[in-house]
DNA sequence: ACATTAATTGTGT
DNA sequence: ACACAATTAATGT
């Protein structure tokens, strides 16, 4: 019990001390569970239960939303020092998830009991900030989005797609298929190598089996 | 080391 | 979009 306690002390210090107070981190590690996940596990799906809120220490997460005829919608990526503010709202009114999140890396996590999510917006300051904060980024995200979606071609929005995948794993060889790409992108896996060849061509990228290699 | 198979990628229509 | 070819990785013998 203790000991699970020091990792999740230990855990807070290093990704979230700089940004809680003392008397919050003390609660975190009181209330806090540590989880970790494998890549591939779908954390929470749309219309679930939610029950708990991932401080997400390391990995990342990927989260969508289903369009009317039932076809993924990619939002955008949660990271280490995230958290999914949007399903705090959530979490205040019906308790149901909006979103989809799957886990794209291994990830580690805080999880905190939601009950404890609209208290601390009460009584932390720190707390409010960092929900605030968190939430004008999902928003900054979602603007991006739809601009890319809205005015760039699908060769722009395949390398805007890639690089932001270069931000996201600190990486610039990505381990992906051309499959997956197609279908966060919304098209086919056949255009999507296409349109990796091209960019090869011009030396942007360098390709290999379930990797792509981004040279600038 | 070689053959077989499955998955991934490439290309023409 | 579809069909098929080519390439690569994984697995068994």
């Amino acid at each position: 019990m203790e000991k699970a306690k020091n990792l999740i002390r230990k855990k807070l210090n290093s990704n979230f001390s700089k940004i809680f107070e003392k008397k919050l981190l003390d609660e975190i590690v009181e209330v806090g569970t540590y989880k970790t996940y494998p890549k591939g596990e779908m954390l929470i799906d749309i219309r679930d239960e939610l029950t708990h809120i991932p401080l997400i220490t390391k990995g990342i997460i990927k989260v969508s939303r289903e369009d009317l005829n039932g076809e993924e919608i990619l939002l955008y990526f949660l990271e280490r020092g995230d958290t999914c503010a949007i399903s705090f709202v959530n979490c205040i009114n019906l308790s149901k998830s909006m979103f989809r999140g799957v886990i794209e890396t291994d990830v580690e996590c805080i999880l905190i009991p939601v009950n404890k999510i609209e208290e601390w917006l009460v009584n932390y300051r720190t707390w409010r900030e960092f929900i605030i904060d968190s939430y004008h980024n999902r928003l900054v995200e979602l603007v991006d989005v739809i601009k890319s979606l809205a005015f760039l071609k699908l060769d722009d929005r395949l390398y805007n797609y890639l690089a932001e995948h270069v931000k996201l794993m600190h990486n610039k060889k990505l381990a992906i298929t051309h499959q997956e790409i197609a279908e966060d992108l919304h098209t086919s896996r056949v255009v999507v190598s296409r349109l990796l060849k091209i960019l090869e061509k011009k030396r942007k990228i360098k390709l290999g089996r379930k990797k792509i290699k981004i040279i600038s």
